[in-house]
DNA sequence: TGTACATCAGTGAACGCGCGTTCACTGATGTAC
DNA sequence: TGTACATCAGTGAACGCGCGTTCACTGATGTAC
């Protein structure tokens, strides 16, 4: 499965291989559809070691999973509050970070299961919903917004946000097989609805292809 | 676990076994939070047989969960459809099978996660969203929803009840812990914007305990 | 009415597997004197 | 500068467990004659 024999890491570095055993669960995962492949030996086996050495990092397997959830959310965090400082105005960066956090469920299906499924702590979690709920309140500061409740409405926004990125899903062709949708379109529109921005503007080419599961 | 020794079966009615392994495996299922509980093993023991004996009419366990898969899908289509047909107008209806769903959900937790996360098939889920697609043409028909499209939107109104469904539950508290929410308020407040019904009209005593986890 | 027999509804023991975890160890490397 | 030694970064073998599945069987019961 890896490649050659991992390099043993120098004296007084070997806290390094904590780093490495992280990395190598979320390569792991994100290398499949079921979280449940997530185990201490096939991570060990992801990163080159023998599966006791993980022993020496953390005290046993829930403590590895916590520490996946917590840099999952980081990085979901930073994605978000990337798109919302992208966008065009900030309408525009609220209905990016919706799309950059389905984004992430969809390119990450099986960390973001684990993410929300899992039994484990990740205190981060708040900061990403921090980050929705504040591009929200500006909008209804500029009035683009009809929002009278940031903190509900970010609330049902990412109710709605975790709904798309979770239901709609390939290989299970049993769910809601519709037809060709325009799936970004549909999503724009989830946003605004429960975010409350206006309807968007007549969209003349909205038959763009669905590029979600190539 | 099981209560005394279970009597065999007459002659002829074998057949009756199937029955009481799909149920057996739904009781197992809905006792616990995590589908990865939902061993052969288990539901034999659940049901008082031996686990080969599963095999006399399954397959295998595949082939036991996608028994399992239908049975629950048609159990929440029976709920979402009494709950339409319950309601006082076509709008109080298209609200109460949002919330029945969404009660589904909440009351058998592990099932609903093992319905949209098996890898199984389920050709009868398509019905349940029948059901919720014409509720919410019907209220267009009568001028009670302004929806355009009520295919699409149904699409958006399931996103958003499943969000809900899954996204908020107990055991992770790091989750949206957002102080005391009025969960049934916000809860109508999602289904009539996808829905496109009109807003709540004021609602006096929205600060109703919270029951859900009880 | 008796009885041999086929069928049916299961069972008990065993298999190989991957899992999380423990234990005793190995061998390189920095440090004290 | 040399060397004994403590420390560090891991490893290999083994444990007990529950799992899905297979196999040969058992014992009750309806049926043919």
């Amino acid at each position: 499965m890896s490649a050659a024999r991992r390099a043993r890491n120098p004296r007084g570095e070997g806290g390094r291989l904590r780093e490495e055993i992280v990395a190598a669960a979320i390569a792991l995962i994100d290398g499949t559809d079921d979280p449940a492949t997530l185990t201490l030996r096939g991570i060990a086996r992801q990163a080159g070691i023998s599966a006791p050495s993980i022993y020496g990092r953390f005290p046993d397997l829930p403590a590895v999973i916590e520490a996946v959830l917590e840099r999952s959310f980081d990085e979901l965090r930073e994605q978000v509050a990337a798109a919302v400082a992208a966008g065009p105005d900030p309408a525009g960066g609220l209905i990016g970070a919706g799309r950059a956090y389905v984004d992430f469920g969809w390119r990450h299906r099986a960390r973001y299961r684990l993410m929300f499924d899992a039994t484990g702590y990740a205190p981060n979690s708040v900061e990403t919903f921090a980050v929705v709920e504040d591009a929200i309140r500006a909008c209804a500061g500029l009035g683009l917004s009809a929002s009278t409740s940031p903190h509900l409405d970010a609330w049902m926004l990412w109710a709605g946000l975790h709904g798309v990125a979770t239901l709609d899903r390939p290989g299970r062709d049993d769910l809601l097989r519709l037809g060709p949708l325009n799936r970004p379109a549909m999503l724009e529109a989830i946003i605004r609805r429960l975010a409350r921005l206006p309807e968007a503007p007549a969209a003349p080419d909205q038959g763009a292809p669905d590029r979600r599961h190539e």
